[in-house]
DNA sequence: CGGTGTGTTGAAAGGTGTCAATGCTAGTGG
DNA sequence: CCACTAGCATTGACACCTTTCAACACACCG
């Protein structure tokens, strides 16, 4: 199986090939969507929600004097939008990093899956919430870490995230984010990613062109950022039986 | 009515008599935390959720060497671990500020919920939506905002949540944070916040002692912090008929 | 009464931002 | 094929926000 989708959540619990099923059914209409695009602007009423099969995109706000911070990266396999079922309108941003291939869905087609499948519907929650844990995480990158860790640790969070849907190898991924969204990432200046980047590079922790990351020593790199990836790792719902017999 | 779940869940929708009551019952049976008992340990397997009746409680991450990051301060009528229903072990640590009146509930309540009443199931769905939409905030806060902003944008934040459960008086509030807990809240130092708060002061923005907090110019420091509350302002569900209906 | 937690202040160091300029590559149009 | 532009990476000098370290004041409490 070849999914994003399917293996990220196959990562989390035994999927049932109905359950398979209903997930590919939800991936069954695919649209294009070119990088630069604005999938949905803070503030706008929702319309639709999709589930990213190919791409980067960005969730973002924005101050009024221009300066732009970056909540989250959502990479193929993710959720866009999930909290349409229960927001009438945005809360942030989404810009398409790169050209994405998406599924677009009506959020009533998750309302379907929560009277239908309750099993399903936990792990549309536990998305959802897996999605809070990796804001949390952003939160202590951002407000306790430095330029050098922070940058670290994120790297080490896509490499994670990538692993999970088959897109890495041998450390080595393929890396879309220009220094400035970088920057906006982490709260930072374009200038002074640039220079971190460039001791990471230095010490030879990382290499990195032509949209190209490879980390080079995992282990030093971990230490380095502090990285404990316990919060990607999820690998279990509770009260199974209650879910599968409800 | 004076319970801050209900406040809370008011502002949102209307709730039926029938809903506001199994809401109360929920929260029948209070318990007492003392200031300062770890509620939940990151990593710890999940055992019980609870409402926040009265006082504040932290949830927070710690690093290897020490550093600590404050995620969100959690507020009477609301939900505490309620991502307990989804996995088995809690993400994060959570600490009590002040002495806590809660009420403590297993998980298998909520199925229940998600069994028996859509609607208060997408209010749930909602209230955990809600708390990311804080982190989206926080993350803003921290990582694009400077001392001086990033307090003002966190004081306008609390005055607004503890109005909506109806615990501010003329812009004026129970304020029981520590100049330390602002720092790891805001990730900066215990040091750097004083002096800006003294500057707040100064600036005749605040007024702040014995943990009683006033906003003197709500104009300004809206103005100076850049504050836009409607993160906190999502005033209805979307799918009313469908999910009333389901 | 001394201890502890919290708030306050000063001086100096350091991380990060600002401003400005340069190089590089890819794409575009003449 | 050659200007020309736009976007991105890179670099230097300097300013500023924030941290670090240290000390002191004050209130509370056993």
């Amino acid at each position: 199986m070849n999914n994003p989708l399917i293996s990220k959540y196959s990562a989390l619990t035994k999927l049932t090939p109905k359950e398979k099923n209903t997930l590919l059914q939800l991936q069954s209409k695919r649209e294009i969507i070119l990088a630069g695009t604005e999938i949905i602007r803070a503030g706008q009423n929702h319309k639709s929600m999709y589930i990213i099969e190919e791409g980067w995109a960005a969730h973002y706000k924005l101050l009024a004097d221009g300066r732009q911070q970056i909540l989250n990266i959502s990479l193929p396999g993710d959720f866009i939008c999930l909290d349409a079922t229960v927001l009438k309108t945005a809360e942030h941003s989404i810009n398409a990093i790169t050209d994405l291939v998406v599924s677009r869905l009506s959020p009533e087609k998750i309302l379907d899956i929560f009277s239908h499948s309750p099993r399903l519907a936990a792990i549309l929650c536990w998305s959802s919430v897996h999605d809070g844990a990796i804001l949390a995480e952003q939160i202590v990158r951002v407000g306790r870490r430095n330029a050098y860790e922070s940058i670290a640790h994120l790297l080490l969070e896509f490499l994670r995230r990538l692993d999970i849907i088959g897109m890495t190898n041998n450390n080595t991924f393929h890396f879309p984010l220009t220094q400035e969204l970088l920057a906006d990432t982490l709260g930072l200046t374009t200038v002074h990613v640039n220079r971190t980047i460039r001791r990471l590079r230095k010490d030879n922790l990382i290499e990195y062109s032509d949209n190209k990351m490879t980390i080079l020593n995992l282990k030093k790199l971990r230490q380095v950022a502090g990285f404990d990836p316990i919060y990607l790792e999820q690998d279990a719902l509770p009260f199974r039986n209650r879910i599968e017999s409800g």
